[in-house]
DNA sequence: GAGTCGTGGCG
DNA sequence: TCGCCAAGACT
């Protein structure tokens, strides 16, 4: 049984490998800085931790700085409109966490006085922040010996372990396995350390195992094939969908926009009218759906994959004069690059605009 | 527990 | 080219 007071020789090893090898990160406080007695800061942690849920490190750094550069800290963006900061977070995908990332921004400011709770549990009570989010800001943050499971980490102890039962099933005994081996002391450079051995070493793929501070005591490697973990459940096949989209821009060089609903899909962004994503009907879509009759021209097919479907919209465009309309309004074309568009809605509307139409692909089969 | 929920880069 | 997946949360 380990002495709780003590640190188990492998998170000596990593830390050690962290002190020589860390990622120098924007929102990070580096080793060196920690042991000169600063502290990271809990709004830069939250609001890159939140941003690099299913996210990579590339595509965070532009929106880390975006965010910081409009709402310095926690009160700023509790007072912001809902409507900047979804456009703000535009084209980083995974909407709900903009729309929490508020919430919680206001829980925090009303509730809490403008200070982040500075425990996992209180940490987990609020929106948007689950069971890695509360570890992770707590360890990094406040220096709360906190159990953080990512997917790097989910890798590193399956493999350091030889874990082979299949995820997600696997999971509470791999967080067993890391919380006896979170050190007391720097449980946070621990967690930081632990994310970027996977990112760096312990990849998915071809992993450096020459150069991991673990390779004595890694059972997969000992065995012959790390490459072979984390075992996971298989997944099941993505089903196409077909959807319509219609791009009209008036003589005032104006296109009609509107707002999705909060729930669901892309839920409070903004989108050129769309028949329903769920529809999944085969064959040709007809300007029919569209919301008005006007001159509808085939522009051709937009591609985009979502996380659990595939969704190929045709898209039409035509001029029209500008109408009242039920839903919607109509938004200069020299001020689209302001509105909360996702990238499939960026998408459709290039080829609207911008491409010709290929008469080998378009709509029907 | 299994579905839902984006996007872009890479081997 | 295309499947895989990157610091998951919520229902």
């Amino acid at each position: 049984m380990l002495d709780k007071t003590s640190t188990a020789p492998e998170a000596e090893r990593l830390l050690g490998w962290y002190d020589r090898h860390h990622r120098d990160l924007p929102w990070r406080v580096s080793p060196p800085m920690r042991a000169r007695g600063v502290k990271a800061d809990p709004y830069h942690v939250w609001l890159s931790e939140v941003m690099l849920q299913q996210t990579t490190v590339a595509a965070v750094k532009p929106y880390f700085a975006k965010f910081l550069a409009l709402w310095p800290g926690v009160n700023d963006l509790a007072t912001a409109r809902s409507e900047d900061v979804m456009a703000a977070w535009a084209g980083l995908g995974y909407y709900a966490r903009a729309r929490n990332l508020k919430k919680c921004a206001e829980a925090v400011a009303a509730e809490h006085g403008g200070r982040f709770p500075a425990t996992e549990a209180g940490l987990k009570a609020l929106p948007g922040i689950g069971d890695y989010t509360a570890a992770a800001v707590a360890a990094i943050a406040f220096d709360e010996p906190a159990a953080v499971m990512d997917g790097n980490v989910e890798r590193v102890i399956s493999r350091l372990y030889a874990i082979s039962d299949p995820l997600p099933g696997s999971k509470p005994a791999m967080k067993a396995k890391v919380a006896a081996l979170t050190p007391q002391e720097r449980p946070g450079d621990f967690a930081q350390a632990m994310m970027d051995l996977g990112a760096t070493i312990c990849t998915p793929k071809r992993p450096a195992c020459a150069l991991c501070p673990f390779r004595e005591d890694c059972r997969a490697l000992a065995v012959g094939d790390p490459e072979h973990y984390p075992v996971k459940a298989a997944k099941k096949a993505k089903p196409v969908r077909r959807a319509a989209a219609f791009v009209a821009v008036s003589p005032q060089r104006r296109m009609l926009l509107q707002r999705r609903p909060d729930k669901g899909l892309l839920g409070g962004m903004t989108q050129v009218p769309v028949t329903d994503f769920t529809s999944r009907r085969d064959g040709a879509t007809s300007p029919d759906a569209a919301p008005f009759p006007a001159g509808w021209q085939p522009r051709g097919t937009v591609v985009h994959i979502f996380t659990h479907f595939e969704l190929r919209v045709d898209v039409y465009r035509a001029g029209v004069a500008e109408r009242a309309v039920e839903d919607g309004w109509w938004e200069p074309l020299d001020n689209l690059a302001a509105q909360a568009l996702p990238s499939v809605m960026k998408k459709i509307i290039e080829t609207a605009i911008v491409s010709t139409p290929d008469p080998t692909q378009g709509h029907a089969q």
